[in-house]
RNA sequence: GCCGAUGUAGCUCAGCUGGCUAGAGCAGCUGAUUUGUAAUCAGCAGGUCGUGGGUUCGAGUCCCUCCAUCGGCUCCA
């Protein structure tokens, strides 16, 4: 017998051999009375039961990740049945759910895919979902499983030699049969919803010296309106694109002429910028960090030193050429050697630890032209960067301040809602790493305690740290739901190894200081279009490069406008004046449009008044108020949004 | 880098299967208007159609090269 529990909370029991159609049948018809008054396939929505290899029946709803990932999966079975249908002779390699939708990676042959046939495909794929065709698991031998694809399918083929026979399943659905290890919804007939998204070329196995395939993108709904509300978020998250709010804003611009991925930063990102720097540099100058600056360039021994030559030569910005023979410089790919080499100045006492060495350092890292996106993945940026130079004894602690740092920043910005991963070596790779084992285990170690200690909500991930230490990322979710990592505090018993970092002890004797890398922004450009698609451009008070726009009603309340101007300037309130001869009407629609926070508009009432009517962005009139009152109430909202450090 | 798509005025876009001096709205400039909470009216100016080559009597439109941009290239039945 197989107990079931219901989406109602009761426990239903199964023969075992129940087939997943006669259990959804059973669930629907016990529902279907009260809860929902429609036919068995509508009810299923809600109950997508998969099949799992070894014929067990697990009861997922639409509403979790395994029901979803069942409903995508049998997707894209439909989707492979489809390519067969449209494409005669296409072979199949993988389909798999992914965490929005699926996709199907095949081989075309000569044939290519472009969006025009996504109707196509959409058409033929919702016809053989209307056919309600159940979803059956059937297990064979690794022999009948080879004949099956040999001569046909070389990448099923291959596939089916790296799996261990006796485990081997298909999966059948209406005339249509592909290798599977199952988990389905019992047929294809609760795919309502479906849209091919995109099409894109995709290595066999992710590796580039293989062939490339044909990635087919889609996603699929039980309902029609879960489709159109989805691609409604995805309208919600192209409007909310960093590239067209920085253009729309003049925050920053690219030029084909300066180089790809290179960003130009305009007066209004750079003015938004500094007030980031600044806010950080405030912060970390009460936690006792130091600021210091290095060159862009260095001697490329410095990196060969580092061991940063080695693993990242090839993504670096390599050989700069110099009227003399044998020298060679690089690009600055990263700040921690530099940091190392201020270290070495001077010989330290444990009592001089920790120094806390922070840099706004920009670096160039070569990435490739595919890999470039707007400001998030760029070929020159500047890392909020710092090192902490400590004792052993002393990292915990320190750790565990750089987490505090970091949650006030977070705090400031309004991004609440984060997750955090502690990201280990992966034991099985040591060659992946460089350092012994004794240190590594001390920074693992080090770095589960602060969490511990802080109460962080963490997820440990083996063979995600870096090649010089374990680390904490911290991962923020946007107002779209969608997750993004941020800040990263990394441990580092390397670098002062191979720079030969020394502090004298107590003892008297020479110790190897600890080094935390840390960069709570991760690096101004990504946390700028970070922050832009979080808040849509609508970014907190304190952080506008303009927070007020006076628009006077015509020429004639120039002056006035320009005396509430400088009232304001004495506040410390960032204004503007508008006074072209517009309408009113016209001067409030830009100015809505450029996000402006607060508009004033001046006319012969308020002159005569000493007043400004007072209009907020996104909600309109707020009526009438004293220049006075108006500068409390600017003072105010800046004041809530930002708390001092500590 | 690789696969696919795109590239027309500062911006957003139109330009059908190749055919007279390439169009529109916004922005800009000039003038009129002096305005009360999301676009006042009129006029003017603005493009070697991403680049280089080819096919053709004729190319924004077809073919090739290069450049840039966009979607992907981690998710292994």
């Amino acid at each position: 017998m197989i107990a079931i529990t219901l989406p109602d909370g009761s426990v239903k029991q199964y023969e075992a051999g129940t087939t997943p159609m006669e259990v959804a049948k059973s669930i629907s018809e016990g529902l279907a009375r009260n809860v929902i008054s429609a036919s068995f396939n509508n009810v299923t929505v809600e109950t997508v039961t998969p099949l799992t290899q070894d014929g067990t029946l697990i009861l997922y709803t639409w509403n979790d990740d395994e029901g979803k990932k069942a409903f995508w999966h049998s997707s894209a079975h439909i989707l492979a049945q489809a390519l067969e249908a449209l494409y005669p002779g296409v072979k199949l390699w993988v389909g798999p759910a992914i965490d929005r939708g699926f996709y199907y990676d095949v081989d075309l042959g000569e044939e290519t895919i472009s969006e025009k046939d996504f109707k196509a495909i959409e058409d033929k794929m919702l016809e053989i979902a209307r056919g309600k065709h159940e979803f059956k698991m059937r297990p064979l031998s690794k022999t009948e499983a080879l004949s099956y694809y040999t001569g046909s399918n070389e990448y099923k083929v291959e596939l089916i030699h790296g799996l261990e026979d006796g485990t081997i399943t298909f999966c059948d659905h209406d005339t249509f049969t592909d290798l599977c290890r199952g988990g389905h919804i019992p047929n294809t007939g609760i795919v309502k919803a479906i849209k091919i998204l995109s099409v894109a070329g995709a290595y066999y196995k992710g590796d580039e010296n293989n062939k490339q395939l044909t990635r087919v993108y889609g996603i699929s709904f039980p309902k029609q309106k879960d489709l159109t509300e989805y691609l409604e978020l995805l309208e919600e998250a192209k409007k909310r694109d960093h590239r067209k709010l920085g253009k729309e804003l003049e925050l920053f611009a690219f030029s084909q002429r300066v180089g790809q991925g290179l960003p130009l930063w305009l007066p209004r990102g750079t003015a938004l910028r500094e007030r980031l720097e600044n806010f950080l540099k405030a912060a970390q100058k009460k936690a006792g960090y130091e600021m210091v600056m290095s060159p862009h360039i260095a001697q490329k021994e410095l990196y060969v030193t580092s061991g940063h030559f080695a693993k990242y030569g090839e993504d670096s910005f390599q050989v700069i050429k110099t009227p003399n023979e044998g020298e060679e410089f690089m690009l600055k790919p990263m700040n921690c050697p530099h940091h190392c080499e201020m270290y070495k100045i001077k010989p330290w006492s444990y009592k001089d630890l920790p120094k806390r060495y922070a840099e706004f350092g920009t670096v160039y890292r070569y990435e490739q032209s595919g890999e470039l996106h707007g400001l998030t993945r760029v070929r020159g940026f500047t890392q909020d960067d710092a090192h902490i130079f400590c004792t052993p004894d002393q990292l915990d602690d320190e750790f565990m301040k750089v987490i505090d740092l970091v949650l006030y920043v977070f705090g400031s910005l309004g991004f609440e809602n984060f997750s955090t991963q502690v990201s280990i070596r992966d034991p099985k790779k040591p060659e992946k790493y460089i350092g012994n084992v004794d240190t590594w285990d001390k920074a693992e170690r080090a770095i589960i305690n602060a969490a511990e200690k802080k109460g962080l909500n963490y997820i440990v991930e083996e063979g995600e740290a870096a090649f010089y230490g374990p680390k904490l990322d911290f991962m923020v979710k946007d107002a779209l739901g969608r997750s993004w990592q941020l800040g990263t505090i990394q441990v580092d018993y390397t670098l002062p190894e191979r720079f030969e970092l020394e502090y004298k002890g107590s003892d008297n004797e020479m110790h190897r200081p600890v080094m935390i890398h840390r960069a709570p922004f991760g690096s101004m450009e990504r946390f700028v279009a970070i922050l832009l698609e979080h808040t849509g451009g609508n970014f907190p008070l304190w952080l506008m490069p303009e927070q007020v726009n006076i628009l006077s009603l015509s020429e004639k309340y120039e002056k006035y406008a320009e005396k509430v101007l400088n009232l304001l300037k004495n506040d410390e309130i960032r204004a503007l004046v508008d006074n072209r001869n517009e309408t009113i009407g016209k001067k409030i629609r830009e100015s809505e449009m450029n996000k402006f926070p607060y508009m004033l508009i001046v006319g012969e009432q308020e002159e005569k008044d000493g007043t400004v009517s007072v209009r907020k962005h996104g909600q309109g009139d707020l009526g009438t108020m004293t220049i006075e009152a108006f500068s409390t109430l600017i003072q105010n909202e800046v004041a809530s949004e930002i708390k001092e450090f500590k």
